[in-house]
DNA sequence: CGCTAGTTGATACGTAGTATCATAAAAAGC
DNA sequence: GCTTTTTATGATACTACGTATCAACTAGCG
């Protein structure tokens, strides 16, 4: 994720304010490296910030996950709930869940991909226009571990 | 999706009960070729048999999934909530959703896509174990129709 | 400074799903 | 067919997550 001036000058462009609720959300998530949720993003949020309220804070989240800057993932796998949010670059790219440790890692397409995307638009006749691919496995750390 | 014997001797095979509210949810949702949400079948289900409570439709709809005749799909794409749900076969396979009318469609892993898993192994040095593709995209119909 | 439109926080509301628990009813045994 | 045991059910209440509303506030601009 870029660093906050980054992301402020972003907002300026967009023709957004430069508020200090936004400010402190934003600082907050940033370097936030495994997914988070949003009661934990809002549990810190109060700790930092007790007068920001909770409507802010989602609106926040909204405002990033549209500019890319966060991005919604999808964890039922994990037991957890549906939705978590993950900061990211704005660079398209995909997730690597580890199933042991719940750990994110980003990954970049290879140029494999494009040929499943080709191969499934000969077999269905759909124009594809975009994809969400999320990979689970175990990272080398859990490997290490052996089995949990 | 199987038809409903198949689906009743799963459930015997699994030492649960066919009991009359069972019989009843997944037969609302066999057939159901797009993606549903939960409120959705709670609907139909009160229509065909009021004494159903919902808690029970949530709790056979919990079952299909860990059974595999269910999964659940996220379509935050589409401007609606996170999850739905879509009766589907057994078979591994993914999901094409049309961006402008919403249909799903299967479609089964092309050989290029273990390539990709491959690949991103090597990438990342994590042992991947499972995946989450869906690719989105424009149907035969809607390519038609032009531009909504 | 003073204006104005974009933001905010409080509150209420809505929806999806879960927990609890007494009751009902399948399946298994007789 | 009747009893027992175990599982499932339905009512209800509750939690989590997110949205709508709206008066009050404030960033940015001239």
């Amino acid at each position: 994720m870029p660093d906050l001036p980054t992301i402020l000058a972003r907002l300026d462009r967009e023709g957004l304010r430069l508020t200090a609720p936004r400010r402190t959300v934003v600082s907050a998530i940033l370097g936030w490296a495994e997914p988070f949720t949003s009661a934990e993003l809002w549990t810190v949020i109060q700790v930092q910030a007790p007068t920001i309220g909770r409507a802010t804070v989602f609106r926040t989240l909204d405002l990033l996950v549209r500019l890319g800057f966060v991005q919604r993932i999808h964890d039922d796998a994990e037991g957890g709930r549906c939705h978590a949010y993950l900061a990211c670059d704005t660079g398209h790219h995909h997730h690597l869940i580890c199933s042991a440790c719940g750990n994110v890692t980003d990954f970049v397409e290879t140029p494999a991909f494009a040929e499943v995307v080709r191969a499934v638009e000969g077999q269905t006749a759909y124009r594809i226009e975009g994809h969400r691919l999320e990979l689970i496995g175990r990272c080398p750390t859990c490997q290490a571990g052996g089995p949990p």
